[in-house]
DNA sequence: GAAAAGACCGAAAACCTTTTCCGTTTCGTG
DNA sequence: CACGAAACGGAAAAGGTTTTCGGTCTTTTC
């Protein structure tokens, strides 16, 4: 009753098929299709009809064995979570107009064998090119320089200064977060951030000592550092608020961290952002728009790093040289009510 | 300096390669590699030897094309954060072990002719089935049954009873849920969920109400609709604690929901779980684990749903029938310190 | 020692598309 | 009317792999 059309039968229609409705060569029904200059207009109605009719789909797979391009790339992730991966894959696949590359997305689980396998894999199906996404913004093993193509690494650089790294600025963000709390009026920023060994973590601390530096003010007490949870941001805040009473601003190292920053200010009565001004780090939409007030937030503008990453796979192929070391990705600002009372 | 492999020459390694290094032919080369039997062991040591020398990886593309199975599933989602894909795209792969097959995430953005034109993307790869994956646990438009390609629908399930479907059983899940509560010795149980229009809400209001009525209870006072989000977990509970304040669990309808009401019973004075349990679904992780308590969720068993998207795929491909209508998944109970007082 | 059987290897077709090159037709021009 | 050119359609090769079938060589059996 439901029989379904792939099963016994019906084979793909290919374009001899198409051809031969037509009633030209194989030859022609190509170049139709594909806008040649060397046939007549109303063969190539024909064709395209035809095409129409049976509603031809041209097999990949053969244009890719025949032309070396596949359209497709590996993004290879150890993104539990696909918190980062998620944008990077979005602007990697509008790169080129929707529809003109397709992403392979594989996990490795944070497990290196698995990571091999999976690499093997990509490259038999021919991809044209590699992204690799850390979890973290610490540099990572490289997958290798004998690959036969070209690897950009996102997010999390490698720790082989040959390889090409797409990172978020973090040290911009760091400086834009503090000179976003000057503009409001804040004097007196204390910092709670994660853990101290995560590069992310030092880049944001020195971007923001520079701003603030900048501005000839100095941090409330000492960075605070432990780990990325709001159980620490709900600790340390509760500490810093009773060290240092008279703080206007808590610079926090993460989005989880600002919103355990604001649970605490809430239980002590602290009124944000009139008394207390929150940022945090990432701009995680749940996390941002769930909270008390709505968290601002510095946003590292994945999307653009994933189709940045995409559009240097892509040059490679077509000759331009590579690239190389650690480039990064300006951040952008996102006021929401925990800096700037709502209108 | 830092040349790239991939630019100018080194062409990628064939089998024809292989076979000349090993003194073959092309098919000798083939069978030993592929464990045929026809070969001599020797031979086939010898092939495999010059294979590995070579770094040899077969062209999957060529493969494909003459076999008829490309190895790959098409994930076509509307999951725009990420969060429910990635744990049925890491089952899908998962399906016949690390490596087998790959997949093709595509992100329509909700947006149909996006979809549209993925799906043809897809077709043209040759994908061997489609796993189509709703963002929402309402029914969605079937993308058709003229696809040359087997395809199943995850949680969201197809609006054509023809089409197969694997989601969640929610209604399980409410049952579940409530079950717990009892267990827990709650008896008198308000229930705060998100929009009522979703089949996600009514389902588990009525596994809910299942379980209740089997214990000769009744829920307290009315199901509480409105939106997903922590903001409404926080103001209906308030409600809730004013109009019935011997109340003893809030069952949530999301773990967002679960928070809000976490943030509100912490608000008034509310001990959980000694005075009030909450207990929400979807176990999505950095909500559960984020929150004071920690929160007791009911887990949709996302992975396994995805596994067996991609078992029925393959089967249907291997000429079993593909089945149709809504197949539910069984849901998972996982304890925390929201309903049960930490050991 | 010869014939039959078995083990092993290789040539070639097939999968589907693109592109080059060549043959044919048509048209314009002298 | 004839010639050259331009326009158009088709045959064939290429891309890398798998599989079938036939051929060669070794082994076994009487």
């Amino acid at each position: 009753m439901a029989g379904k059309d792939h099963v016994g039968g019906s084979k793909a229609v290919t374009l001899t098929d198409v051809a031969r409705f037509a009633g030209v060569s194989v030859a022609t029904a190509s170049k139709a299709l594909n806008g040649r200059s060397q046939v007549a207009a109303h063969t190539r109605a024909r064709v395209l009809q035809a095409a129409e009719q049976l509603s031809f789909v041209p097999n990949t797979l053969a244009q890719g064995l025949l032309v070396g391009r596949t359209g497709t790339v590996g993004l290879l992730t150890s993104d539990l979570q696909g918190r980062f991966v998620i944008p990077i894959l979005m602007g990697a696949e509008d790169a080129f107009g929707a529809g003109r590359i397709n992403v392979f997305l594989c996990d490795a689980r944070g497990d290196t064998i698995r990571e091999q396998h999976q690499l093997k894999a990509l490259l038999s199906r021919r991809v044209d090119g590699l992204i690799v996404v850390g979890s973290q913004t610490d540099r990572r093993p490289s997958v290798g320089h004998d690959l036969p193509v070209p690897v950009v690494y996102v997010y999390a650089p490698s720790d082989d200064p040959d390889d090409l790294s797409l990172v978020p600025d973090n040290v911009a963000a760091g400086r834009l977060a503090v000179e976003h709390l000057l503009s409001c009026g804040r004097r007196r920023i204390a910092h709670v951030t994660g853990d101290p060994s995560y590069a992310a973590a030092q880049d944001r601390v020195k971007g923001a000592l520079e701003a603030l530096d900048a501005a000839g003010l100095e941090l409330v007490g000492e960075v605070m550092y432990s780990e990325w949870s709001e159980r620490w941001g709900r600790d340390a805040t509760a500490v810093l608020l009773e060290r240092y009473p008279d703080i206007d601003a808590v610079l926090c190292g993460s989005d989880q961290i600002a919103r355990g920053a604001l649970d605490t200010a809430r239980d002590q009565g602290r009124k944000v952002p009139g008394d207390i001004a929150v940022i945090g780090f990432d701009n995680w939409d749940e996390m941002v728009t769930n909270s008390r007030p709505e968290l601002t937030s510095i946003d590292p503008n994945l999307q653009l790093l994933g189709r940045s990453a995409a559009q240097r796979v892509f040059a490679a192929l077509d000759g331009d040289e590579m690239g190389n070391g650690v480039h990064t990705q300006a951040p952008r600002l996102v006021i929401r009510g925990s800096t700037v009372a709502r209108r």
